[in-house]
DNA sequence: TTCAGCCACTGAAGCGTTTAAGTAACGCCA
DNA sequence: TGGCGTTACTTAAACGCTTCAGTGGCTGAA
């Protein structure tokens, strides 16, 4: 068991046959027989000089990479990405777990100065790459261009070319906010993460509009709460609102992410009003974070876990020619209840 | 701008030269000089191609592939990784920014069924790899073997053969128990994270029993919480802290890691004991939760960020030859004052 | 007895780069 | 006039693997 470089050829000459039969034989390449001796042979001497194939030349000759590829949107204040966030981290979990159970691994691909994560895509051959909520117009013509498997999850593109794994964000807030409307809230206030980006939060807030509407309540534009998706920005919304709701009759919130639902509580105690009894609040994604929290939150729940999953098994159908390359895949949801809601 | 195959020679043929040009033009190789007008020519064909070159042939050839594996400890429950552990997710986001701003990308190397993270190395070419928080006798061997650059961090080895990026956890449990002395403390808790994996837990607790003994308070085995390191553990020894600190004694308690802190209260919060007024709470790491809960956590803080940064740089170092393979790099730690701690 | 078909295995080309070694042209000095 | 140094390039081997196109030997049916 050296650790230096072992070659096929390497055991091809401890083992008497020629490379070619060892790479069969390690591939397993169907309709290739041998004897069961010769196997054990190859077998024996993999282990004996401590072989370990090289992707590099592999990936040379058959073009593929065992390498999926994860886009993940950044924040525009710190370049980093934000695998604390707890959504991001969780599906970066399910992601990782799934590619490697499948023998993949994955690539976190941002986008830097000098390279579009098409191009490392390309330059990496990466047989696959799955995109999380970006809106990418932008890249649409280059990423159709590359011809490389996608998979988009929670991007609202106009372009239905792609295989997509999302939710109903629009179904989800109207859900939401009509668990409200139900416990006898009027005054709804929505606190929602930069609308300006066009995906699943926009969505969210046309879900609670619409409901809101439904209910013969009219829209009103001062109860909407609009900014980047943070705990900060619930923190602000939560102080605002904490100090107008006695006079704007706001009875409840709905917050179009666990964390900023985290924000909200903050601020609503900074500005003296308390959660459930003075605002009910409804949240969004039931991460973890909503069970730790005083009190628990009560949110529409999407399982992420599946989401990630589904992503990488979606690819990995693309990439192997088994699934269409223009499906689209929603995934349920439900509403949670716990502490934070009560009614009126 | 086509996307299909470009090579080398396509543009060496665009720009009428030799491939060996196109090669040398591109990574600028030094010694080598060209006339202004022909770098420009192949810049040209570069762009017209839409040229990106092949990693994995060029891996072939020098045998480096741009690529720092990160290796994170599972837990033994979900195979999955915890990168929503605000900790971990933090110290990847660093990891995963500082390796983009040099040209690196990471490769998230868990340790499955039928390969172990020194294989994947190998066959992956990888350049270098992070290991964080294991305990790694047992892979030593195999590691000194592969020959590959190695940064620790957050291993408590026995070998110092790596350079290692770490901070004090002994000095941080002890800073942590003499500022709730300080306070008037004397029966204090500690709940810690799987002493038996060695880590920095045992270390954290080490320096704990150690600011009591210099106290003069003998070390009382029942006021340690041993258990995985979560959200679950944290409740259950806050549930049995609340129940019995009336008889007990206990005024306070060391957490060993910010998530378990969450959990602390909750348990707290379950039996009827009040943060900080009954009990008072100081953690370990700082983390953003550690901003998130009620009251705000006294904590000690290291930087997490700087880790990554810090580990990164340490790992380019010793792949470029700079840095000697042993060095150990202990970052500075603190305490950050916040509402879970009062005195007595 | 022949030959088709199968089994077990091999030879060699090719994947897209890097890089050591070489070459041709030119200017310059003695 | 010869030779040396420099500049601007080229030739070709090598990296470690996959895979197409065989080959030789054996069995069994005609």
């Amino acid at each position: 068991m050296r650790a230096g470089r072992v070659r096929i050829q390497d055991i091809a000459a401890e083992a008497g046959v020629s490379v070619t039969t060892v790479s069969y034989i390690l591939n397993k390449t169907p309709g290739q027989t041998f004897a069961s001796e010769t196997i054990q042979r190859v077998h024996d001497a993999v282990t004996a000089l401590g072989y370990v194939p090289n992707m590099a030349a592999r990936s040379l000759v058959n073009n593929r990479s065992r390498l999926i590829g994860v886009v993940i949107p950044q924040t525009e204040l710190h370049k980093e990405f934000m695998f604390s966030n707890p959504f991001y981290g969780d599906f970066l979990s399910s992601v990782e777990y799934t590619a490697r159970q499948n023998g993949y691994h994955i690539l976190i691909s941002g986008t830097n100065a000098d390279q579009t994560y098409i191009e490392v895509a390309r330059t990496r051959s990466l047989d696959g790459i799955i995109i999380l909520g970006m809106y990418l117009e932008e890249h649409y013509a280059e990423i159709k261009r590359a011809e490389i498997p996608v998979v988009l999850v929670d991007c609202y593109s106009e372009n239905k070319d792609f295989t997509a794994v999302q939710i109903d964000d629009r179904q989800g807030g109207y859900m939401a906010a009509k668990y409200l409307l139900d416990k006898g809230h009027r005054r709804i206030a929505h606190v929602t993460g930069l609308l300006k980006s066009r995906g699943v939060n926009q969505q969210r807030m046309v879900g609670w509009r619409m409901a809101l509407e439904d209910a013969g309540i009219a829209y009103d534009e001062a109860l909407l709460y609009d900014g980047e998706v943070s705990y900060e920005h619930g923190v602000k919304a939560g102080e605002k609102i904490a100090g107008s709701f006695r006079e704007s009759g706001v009875t409840a919130v709905f917050v179009s992410a666990d964390i900023m639902a985290l924000g909200l509580y903050k601020g609503l105690k900074n500005g003296g009003a308390l959660v459930p009894s003075d605002i009910s609040v409804i949240s969004f994604d039931d991460t973890w974070l909503a069970g730790i929290c005083d009190p628990e939150l009560t949110a529409v729940r999407q399982d992420v876990a599946l989401k990630g999953k589904t992503a990488v098994e979606a690819v990995l159908g693309v990439i192997d020619g088994k699934l269409s390359d223009k499906r689209e895949i929603t995934l349920p949801i439900s509403i949670v209840e716990r502490g934070s809601v009560c009614g009126r």
